[in-house]
DNA sequence: CCTATAATTTAGCCAAGGCTTAGTTTATAC
DNA sequence: GTATAAACTAAGCCTTGGCTAAATTATAGG
């Protein structure tokens, strides 16, 4: 669809794995499909076509890792989420609110938007 | 996709429509596709399915109606839409940025988000 | 009025992202 | 070590939202 949509299921794909590799020491498939809400063929599907297009490499029946294209573009999706997270909290929005939020602005929010959040969160946090 | 993207088609089509009935009197395929970006089937394809869904009217070869699901929706998108690019502008954005923001982010901001939105923006320009 | 042009529809193609059902491989547990 | 369960893959289907090319209808000018 729109033009930020078009990369929208694959930052959040690799902004999974890189999630999974931290915390379980590796991302399995199923992990992958639970978290995403979806099953496990179409977990298997998309991360078919991330390795397609060079963000995953991963061997049948076996984990998945992040290429140096997947972790560059994890970090990225990452910090851009925290960012527009922190915001949404120090604005005053319910922790609850600003997860869900935030999941979905995240792909929206230009480098200018992000600058100015990052300020008012600074200035917000600080008081 | 994800739960809000679902809707985002057809919030974006119906404000459109509406505003092609404020401004010019009435909605055009022509015009719809031409502002929306895409080619005349691919807009063509989309109203039909807005009607099967009951958002809008048309006629064969005639300018397309919204039915009253689809004015409700139109406003509600429209509202949504002003609160986020004003909130935008408020906080500094500058107005080209703020306009291609917030023509996506509108589509994942929660009613309680809206809100503390617009009392900032309130707070921000009364000064 | 008729003809050229513009608007719209039809048909047929494609990719992404969903699903289910069924098979295969790997891991676990006895 | 083998049976069972869990994880994964394969196959096949669907909808949405894109496109192009070709046919049809409406509109405007002369
Ligand atoms: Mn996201
Ligand atoms: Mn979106
Ligand atoms: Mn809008
Ligand atoms: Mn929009």
């Amino acid at each position: 669809m729109r033009e930020a949509h078009k990369t929208e299921a694959t930052e959040d794909y690799v902004e999974l794995i890189d999630d999974l590799i931290r915390v379980n020491g590796e991302a399995r498939l199923v992990d992958v499909a639970s978290r995403m809400g979806v099953t496990q063929p179409t977990a298997s599907k998309t991360l078919a076509r991330l390795q397609r297009d060079g963000y995953v490499n991963s061997e049948p029946y076996r984990s998945i890792f992040l290429t140096e294209q997947g972790k560059e573009l994890a970090t990225q999706s990452r910090l851009r989420h925290e960012i527009v997270l922190d915001f949404l909290l120090a604005i005053g929005v319910s922790r609850d609110t600003a997860i869900r939020d935030s999941e979905g602005m995240e792909h929206h929010v230009s480098e200018e938007t992000l600058r100015v959040f990052k300020k008012i969160t600074r200035a917000k946090i600080k008081k």
